[in-house]
DNA sequence: GAATAGTGGACTATTTTAGTCCTGTATGAG
DNA sequence: CTCATACAGGACTAAAATAGTCCACTATTC
C-alpha cells in the first residue's frame, strides 16, 4: 500500500530514458520502444511532464523530448508532483472541507507531520540518484550480457 | 496522491475512539457513532484490526473491542501494514516478477530506498503521537512548545 | 433461551487508474 | 507549397481497486 501509480513508475523510466539521450531529442516513439512501454501511453506521460515543465518539446518533423534540466535538479518529489499532482497522504490533508468528519478528526495533523517526512525523503532523490541505481537484478543483468555476446560474437 | 486509502484514515480515527475509552470496551455501533463513521464500515475496520493484533475483540453480550495494546506502541506503521498490506511504493518493489519490465528498469533501487525512509517516518509515529495533536493549527503546537520550554525551565 | 455483539465472507456500487483513439497544429524537407 | 513528421489536447473505454453494504453464523451474558 501507499503506492504511487504505475503510471508515475512508467514516468521516471521515461525520463530516464531522456536522461540517458542526452545528446539530443528523443521522439515519443523511441522512447517507447527503449522502455518497452505502449507508445500512446508514453505519449501521454511526456505530454504531463512537458506541461509541468520537467520535458521540453519541439513540435515538427527532427522535433522531440528532451529534460528540461540537468537531472540532478529533477526531484521524485517533483516527478510525483508532476504525475499525481500534489502529495496527500490522507485524502483530508490537502484541502480543508473535503473531508466531512474535519470537527471530529483529531489525527489529521499527525498525518499531515508524516506527509513532510515523505516529502523531504522524495525531495533529497534526483533522477540522476534513480540512474544511478547499480543493478536491477544481477541475474537477469547477466543474461542480458551474455545475450548480447553471443549476438556480437 | 501518494494517498494512502480513505479506509485507513477511518480505521486510524478508529483507533483513537478505542484509545480514548481506555477503561473497557468500546462496541462497534458506539465507535460508529463517535465517529460519524457507518457502522457497517466500522465493523469490517475493527474486524481487519482484530486479524492483525492491533485490538482484541470480546464476544457476547457486555462485549465490544479494545486496543490490544498501549497507544504508545502502536505505530502508524503497523496501522498501514493491517488494512493495506506492506508497504511498497512501486508494485514493482514488493515481490519480483510482478512488472514484466524489470529487466529494463533501473529505477526500482532507488524507489525502494525511498520507500525505506517512507517506512522510518511511519514507524517514527504511534497512535499516541496521533492522538495529542489536539488541533492541526501551527498557532496551537507553537503554544505547546513554549509550554514545555516553560515547564522545564 | 433470548438478546447482544463479534466473525466471516460475499456482494454491489463507486471511484480511480490505465490505456486508447482521434482531431488539430507546428515544423522541416523536398 | 505540399507532404510527412511529430507534438497537443482532450474524449473515450476498459479494467481494477476501493468503499460500503448485507446476511447467515457463532459466542457470551442475563
Ligand atoms: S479530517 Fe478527514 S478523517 Fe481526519
Ligand atoms: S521494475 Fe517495474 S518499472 Fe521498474
Amino acid at each position: 500500500m501507499l503506492r504511487m501509480s504505475k503510471l508515475t513508475d512508467y514516468g521516471t523510466l521515461v525520463l530516464a530514458q531522456l536522461a540517458a539521450n542526452d545528446r539530443g531529442l528523443s521522439t515519443c516513439a523511441s522512447v517507447a520502444a527503449a522502455t518497452h512501454l505502449g507508445q500512446p501511453t508514453v505519449s501521454k506521460l511526456l505530454k504531463l511532464l512537458a506541461r509541468a515543465g520537467l520535458v521540453v518539446s519541439v513540435r515538427g518533423a527532427q522535433g522531440g523530448y528532451a529534460l528540461a534540466r540537468p537531472p540532478e535538479t529533477i526531484t521524485a518529489a517533483e516527478i510525483l508532483d508532476a504525475l499525481e499532482g500534489p502529495v496527500a497522504i490522507t485524502a483530508c490533508s490537502s484541502a480543508v472541507g473535503l473531508c466531512g468528519l474535519e470537527g471530529h478528526c483529531r489525527v489529521g495533523a499527525a498525518w499531515q507531520r508524516i506527509n513532510r517526512s515523505i516529502r523531504v525523503a522524495l525531495e533529497s532523490v534526483t533522477l540522476a540518484d534513480l540512474l544511478t541505481s547499480p543493478d536491477p537484478l544481477p541475474a537477469e543483468m547477466l543474461e542480458r550480457e551474455l545475450r548480447k555476446s553471443a549476438a556480437t560474437g
